[in-house]
DNA sequence: AATACGTACAACCGCCCTCAG
DNA sequence: TCTGAGGGCGGTTGTACGTAT
């Protein structure tokens, strides 16, 4: 059943917006506010027009301090490394980005930025082909093969491979960012492109892309996957921009981790370091336990988001083998519903690993 | 000059969530 | 507890404008 509409569709105008009904809609909203009533506000002001039509004039042109165009460099790291991480979630990705609206952001980065992206990853192909002796040359093969399945977003009605995932599991929202990520891991193998901020792609997650792109027909999503013995490292796209939590657990060889717990937000900073035995245990990672900036790691392994609720978890059984599990849908311990993102990441040996957890839908939970 | 094609972006649609009654 | 209105949001469409042929 759908629901009624919000007001008289033959009676209401549409189309682009006059300046008679923008100087109407933002002189009454300067003078009287909103009135918490959208719906209500057009009879109020006489204007033929929805309410929620006002209400996204207002938002995305009409307020003060909206920016339009122009975005900087900088701008469009944030919003790739908050795409790769959290997905389309242009709200959240807007309130990272001061004057600019998600409306704007969605516009940009489907007409523009992933555009842009996918010509430096021409430029960079034709570079990486002089550097074909690369040690991480499965890396390069598999982001060579994500590039051969890239939507064309102007046409991706025509695709229609699947309208919410592949078979094994992944999103085509998580599939995209994937691909995203291993293009950008390449770039970060050239030496001219070295200083770009792309995080590299994790083992697991580099295994599980070209598993769902190259094993079509499997509907299983399990997978054994062997441990890498050359740990690549991998940096949080979003260590910058706060609201994080940072672990570092060392000694793995010895199965006892010291793990440094770093919270960052606008305001304040935090260092929790534990020492404890195996496996992190996904199901420890409860709200609670982040408010206290603490997690309980009982052994090795990791948990990931890659974003709209699409989780990933690896346990490593014995230093040699790995199971890897994947979850399309949210994350859910003791009838709490969250949403967290995580990444892991080695250093420069097994020993030494990296994790980041962040809430992706509540930046004010830490 | 005319037409086709591509791009950018404003605006709409419809689903989901929240919350008041 | 249930229901429905309103708000929020992501996906999609429509169209003006620029560029290529």
């Amino acid at each position: 059943m759908g629901r009624a509409p919000c007001c008289d569709k033959a009676n209401v105008k549409k189309g682009p917006w006059s300046p008679e009904e923008d100087a109407k809609l933002k002189s009454y909203i300067d003078q009287y506010g909103t009135g918490g009533n959208w719906i209500a506000l057009p009879q109020k002001i006489g204007l033929k027009r929805c309410g929620k039509s006002c209400r996204l004039r207002w938002l995305n042109y009409l307020r003060p301090n909206i920016k339009h165009g122009g975005f900087s460099e900088e701008e469009d790291n944030i919003i790739c490394s908050l795409y790769i991480s959290i997905g389309s979630r242009w709200s959240i990705i807007a309130a990272q980005l001061p004057g600019r609206t998600d409306n704007d952001i969605k516009n940009y980065w489907n007409t523009r930025l992933k555009k842009k992206l996918l010509g430096r990853r021409k430029q960079q192909q034709q570079l990486h082909h002089q550097h074909q002796q690369s040690p991480d040359h499965q890396g390069s093969q598999a982001a060579a093969a994500a590039t051969t399945v890239e939507h064309d977003h102007h046409h991706h009605q025509d695709h229609q491979q699947s309208p919410t995932s592949t078979s094994n599991g992944l999103s085509n929202s998580a599939l995209e960012r994937l691909q995203l990520h291993m293009k950008l891991q390449t770039l970060n193998q050239n030496p001219l492109l070295h200083n770009m901020l792309w995080p590299k792609l994790h083992p697991f997650q580099e295994k599980l892309l070209l598993q769902a792109m190259n094993d079509e027909n499997s509907n299983n999503n399990i997978m054994q996957l062997p441990l890498l013995p050359q740990p690549i490292m991998m940096e949080s796209p979003l260590s910058n921009i706060g609201k994080e939590i940072m672990i570092n657990p060392t000694n793995i060889a010895s199965e006892t981790m010291a793990m440094t717990a770093t919270t960052s937000s606008n305001t304040t900073t935090t260092t929790t370091t534990t020492t404890t035995n195996g496996i992190l245990d996904h199901s420890n990672c409860s709200p609670s336990m982040m408010n206290n900036n603490n997690i309980n790691v009982s052994s090795y392994g990791g948990a990931f988001q890659l974003g709209g609720g699409d989780f990933m978890m690896g346990n490593l059984d014995n230093g040699t083998t790995s199971s890897l599990v994947w979850w399309s849908n949210e994350f859910e311990t003791n009838d709490v519903n969250y949403d967290r993102s995580g990444s892991f990441s080695s250093s420069s040996n097994d020993s030494s690993w990296d994790c980041a957890l962040r809430s992706s839908d509540d930046a004010g939970l830490f």
